[in-house]
DNA sequence: CAAGTTTATGCGCATTACTCATAAACCTGC
DNA sequence: GCAGGTTTATGAGTAATGCGCATAAACTTG
């Protein structure tokens, strides 16, 4: 018997089982056999045994019977929150995978929530038009990937121009326009600065200085510009905006679909550039796949600037 | 049948088992199911099996059949690392769990590596004679560690007075002294300066300005200063010292020991303060842990100061 | 004290994991 | 081109595991 088989042997008898670790989990959180097998659709004996079993091949009480009550022991305590976690990063991982099904090529993007809402996902019929082959396991994200430990393949957020760890191609420049309802502005003409700050400005709660930038020469009075309903994506401030709650200062790139609706106008004739463009970043590996390349590709060549302004 | 029951019939479908993880991992990592076997200690036909039966419960393929080999797809490259992951998490948890075996209380501490080997663990015996139920899971660490995250109770690390998400108590101000095998040293009286700096000087690689600080008014070249042996930690150090190699300017509480026993001497009759102290640090969350609360008591109070020089 | 709850366990069955044997496909050296 | 050796996939059957049913014992509650 090869060591390779022997230790195999060893690391069987050892290791939890899952029917083993779901017990554990649900009896841990609910503190009854009982009450763990109806979560899991089992018997209160199945449980019973599973924790059994686990005690047994663990070597070690993971809980005290304490009166008809199951309560964790410092083993139990210590082995709770990694079985939950292991438990879920299973299903996560299983529910990822079973996303591929029907598709040869998949390319898993992390990307800002409300860019993914209102630029990349409108697009993203035009890249299947010319590569139906492809599609996309696409998550949200804030925060730069680090794509040594991330099995994902690429990520659109705003960034530096340089990230550690990743290629990066700059996609846009960020230009930020003052949009509103019509309802909430006069029939004709662009607003000046003195007469916006008449209206509510809609907070953007992750991006708090835009509206601080937008007047910084206009004299006014921090109270002033900082008063207005806050959320937490551009998504939502411009649902705010839409339903006449306010004044929006949103990414230019954001706006078309509903100034071509009418559903918003532009409020000003200015607009203000950001110091962070918005940014594929992605690693050495990814350009190992096709498909990855050619999205690549389309995203920096093919795809369109966004519209702005009344059609 | 209960929301719960039939959510937990759906999971228990699609979830992978742990055979079906194993089988994939290794068929992934050897490219065949033949080398899978040998590795599993199984044949290869029950690896073929659970490859196929992962592959229709997650309702896509993990491999192309490409000749005879085993080629994994876009769905098996994503699920590969975290597979990977998964397993071992598992391992390691119920190899965690079962160091509890046979201890009703058991601290997990995370501490830097010599500290503990040098320091800590030597005295952990009188801490065992007034708490024999408790016992340790202790980890090396060289940086703080995130409470939030980790499930470990405490940290003993050099560290600034204040850290993010945890209390910190000074356990002991870091004072640092030259010593060196007495072979090394003449049989009387202690060297100046400049003496030393005849002598190899051995360097400590995660502390490189340790001599530089030392030398630092003494006029001399940072080449004459640097050169010397290097090691990671301040245990290697002591090791080379004992061995004759040179000097080692090292805490004063990792050289209690050696002092004692006649392997080492004090080369200088001055010290190095340094300016960040050995602290224990801890979540929040510990104080509710009997077990830490009697080992904070101990250390921060009985535990007796560092032996200096010949006795 | 009765009725209702819990856990642990004997017994037996259903399901899963696996082995053995083998057909089919592929590879390699001659 | 062929023999010998490799691989995978699968039918058939066995071993191991997971689980349900029934129940004793212990505990809880009104």
């Amino acid at each position: 018997m090869s060591n390779a088989h022997k230790l195999a042997l060893m690391r069987h008898a050892y290791t939890p089982t899952l029917p083993e670790l779901q017990a554990f989990v649900q009896a841990a959180k609910t503190g009854t056999a009982t009450r763990a097998a109806a979560a899991l659709g089992l018997t209160q004996s199945a449980i019973s045994r599973a924790l059994t079993t686990l005690e047994a091949r663990l070597g070690v009480a993971l809980f005290h019977r304490i009166r008809q009550r199951l309560v964790l022991s410092d083993a139990g305590r210590a082995l709770l929150p990694e079985a939950e976690r292991m438990l879920a990063d299973l299903d996560r991982a299983a529910l990822t995978v079973m996303s591929f099904g029907g598709h040869r090529d998949v390319l898993r993007l992390a990307v800002l929530p409300t860019f993914a809402a209102l630029w990349l996902i409108p697009r993203l019929s035009r890249f299947a038009a010319i590569a139906p082959e492809v599609t996309f396991d696409m998550t949200a994200t804030l925060a730069p990937l680090d794509f040594e430990r991330d099995p994902r393949d690429v990520a659109i957020l705003r960034a530096q121009r340089h990230l550690r760890g990743a290629q990066v191609d700059i996609l846009a420049e960020e230009r930020l326009v003052v949009v509103a309802a019509p309802a909430l502005l006069p029939k004709a003409g662009m607003l000046e600065d003195v007469d916006l700050a008449r209206l509510p400005l809609l907070q953007q709660a992750t991006r708090p200085n835009l509206w601080l930038d937008w007047f910084l020469n206009a004299g006014l009075d921090p109270i002033t510009i900082l008063r207005g309903a806050r959320f937490e994506q551009f998504g939502m401030v411009l649902a705010a905006a839409r339903a006449g709650l306010g004044l929006a200062l949103v990414p230019e790139l954001f706006v078309g679909p509903d100034l071509a609706s009418g559903a918003l106008r532009l409020a000003s004739a200015r607009s203000m550039a950001s110091d962070t463009p918005y940014v594929l970043s992605y690693p050495q590996r990814s350009l190992d796949i096709a498909a990855f390349v050619r999205f690549r590709d389309w995203i920096l060549t093919d795809a369109p600037p966004p519209v702005t302004g009344n059609k």
